[in-house]
DNA sequence: GGCGTTTTCGAAAACGATTTCGTAAAAGCG
DNA sequence: CGCTTTTACGAAATCGTTTTCGAAAACGCC
């Protein structure tokens, strides 16, 4: 079964490549009759055209790139759902790669992307990345980038987030009014602008209701290592002085305090409150249930793309100072009950 | 700033384009001075070849693709983490495809495939599908497929699959054992391998305990619809003859079953009991905690992609007949407790 | 030193689609 | 009718690699 091609649907409807390559892609050129011939037996054949000649042809792959920490998260599983909703309309391809937070992984990941492979790329930060240099190039490489979630604020595109400063205000303040003085928040990064800007909120509120803030309740987790993050939590509940509350910047965290609560049989919400930031579909389910701030992941992940194909399409550059910010929704449930 | 390609190398080093190309592969024709000119010159330049122009040349695409019917679900999203670790270590990349449960778009999907932009493809099922011609094209075309945990039987290409069928009958005769007569057996789609081998394993715990089965319990559930669900399983519950046990052939449909408990006012394990396939990490801390079937998911994702390369790299089918099945876990819980 | 082998490299033809440029025929126009 | 313009198509270059086919230079051997 020879491979069926250009030249094969030329040589069979007595055209020359050209007039098959035109009548396929609907050229004005090409007459409507003819055309028809074209269309029929390229049906009829099955004709299906090598994306990669056609991609070194026209510097162009119709693929995007997306780059991100993890992939067994919800927030990033709902994300990519969103991101291939869109691709799939607009006819796109969607590749995959996962930095598993290591800085490393990220810049041989990028330095790789700048060969052509793909038009354009979405990025969310591995937790360690503190130099954007990989970034920069491909920026200047002629390949748009655009941040969701966990973004590089210095870098000129485009930027989907959500409002977590304010949400970060909201869930401290939640807790406040639910009585707790001696608040944990518990991070997984400073290098990354979600959590920066959550604790902004945090201590904003801290301060806005005249909490003096302990910096021994900020706690540094660990990216990589779940079971530490564990021990940690269960070191931070031992201490002489409890927190009353746990504050989790990611459903990581959250799990694992209440693990911790589980094995030092401390009672949620009576001993300790839990928010957190989380997209877990079962939150109402736990035991107790879990009040979160939970963010439109599928959303985000829809209007990054959406931004994508707008700059890839327009083929304009102007979308860079593009910001959007989409609003985490706080929900209330038995963890934070007074 | 001009492309840097083969031509360029080629041009400042005074070599020809094949020489630099051939230096780069580490071809054994070239010298070993020259190759060290190349190599730094084209660190120097930070050369990155054109993946397409590879590609259409060696008709190969160091690229598959994963099409599965989720994403927003642990067991998949699992099991493309597995997939990618595999493919980031060999080199290769990694396309995705949502079919949504979809068989429309599972044929749109693998019709494209048919371009050559992937050497192979790991598909796990929609659950809407009972027709493979779309997947026996592919294979007709050469691109091999590896099967993973939704495998279409008839299909002779390697399977990457759990013990669906000892896993439905241990589940089924714990809940028997602890004193469950009425067991109901929700299924997503009888379409589905995976579905019917688990419902199989369930009919013949119920037989063996000389158990006689009521067909009426089990529930075709909906692939699309959660809320539906939710409703099927509040019908199911307010039969005058309810069951004693919910025996869920996916995540989904305990998640709907614990909602329409907690809608109900019933108590999990009092009144009704719940196992589940899953792959939930918050399957402990549920209220109650949820007895589940775990499967490897991680696990069988790197298997799948190991055998699809393997026979990439070894370009021979006779894996076809390969089938591995690695065990899932029976993990009790107190949603099953007595 | 002549002759066969290696070693090392270059020229050019692929790969399959797109696009530029050109041209014969048909159509339009006064 | 003679001219220009439009219509409809073909030939060939092109995208950036890889690979086939050679062939010059270096080397070994008697």
């Amino acid at each position: 079964m020879a491979t069926v091609d250009l030249k094969r649907l030329a040589k069979e409807l007595g055209l020359a490549v050209s007039t098959v390559s035109r009548a396929l892609r609907d050229s004005y050129e090409i007459s409507a009759e003819t055309k028809e011939r074209v269309f029929e037996l390229a049906r009829k054949l099955n004709y299906q055209p090598n994306p990669y000649a056609s991609s070194l042809r026209k510097h162009k792959s119709r693929t995007i790139a997306v780059v991100i920490p993890e992939i067994a998260n919800n927030f990033f599983a709902l994300a990519i759902n969103g991101i291939e909703s869109i691709a799939q309309e607009k006819g796109y391809h969607v590749l995959i790669y996962l930095t598993h937070e290591q800085y490393e992984k990220e810049v041989a990941i990028t330095r790789h992307l700048q060969s052509g492979r793909v038009d354009g790329i979405l990025v969310s930060l591995s937790g360690e990345t503190t130099n954007y240099d990989h970034l920069v190039d491909l920026k200047q490489k002629g390949i748009p980038i655009v941040f969701f979630d966990r973004i590089a604020e210095s870098i000129n595109s485009p930027k989907v987030i959500t409002n977590d400063y304010e949400s970060g205000y909201k869930a401290a303040e939640h807790l406040i009014q639910s009585g707790c003085r001696r608040i944990a928040y518990l991070s997984i990064s400073n290098n990354l602008s979600i959590s920066n800007k959550r604790m902004q909120g945090y201590l904003e509120a801290l301060e806005d209701h005249r909490i003096k803030h302990d910096p021994k309740l900020a706690i540094q987790c660990s990216i990589h290592d779940n079971e530490e993050n564990y021990k940690t939590v269960i070191a931070l509940l031992k201490r002489k002085n409890r927190p009353d509350a746990i504050f989790a910047s990611v459903e990581r965290l959250a799990i694992a305090s209440y693990h911790a609560c589980e094995e030092l049989n401390l009672s949620i919400p009576g001993d300790i409150r839990i928010i957190s930031f989380s997209n877990l579909e079962t939150a109402a389910l736990l035991n107790p249930s879990l009040t979160t701030i939970t963010q439109p992941a599928f959303e985000i992940g829809k209007e990054a793309a959406s931004i994508l194909f707008k700059i890839l399409e327009k083929k304009s550059m102007t979308f860079s100072e593009e910001r959007i910010i989409l609003n985490s929704k706080l929900i209330v449930r038995k963890s934070t009950a007074q």
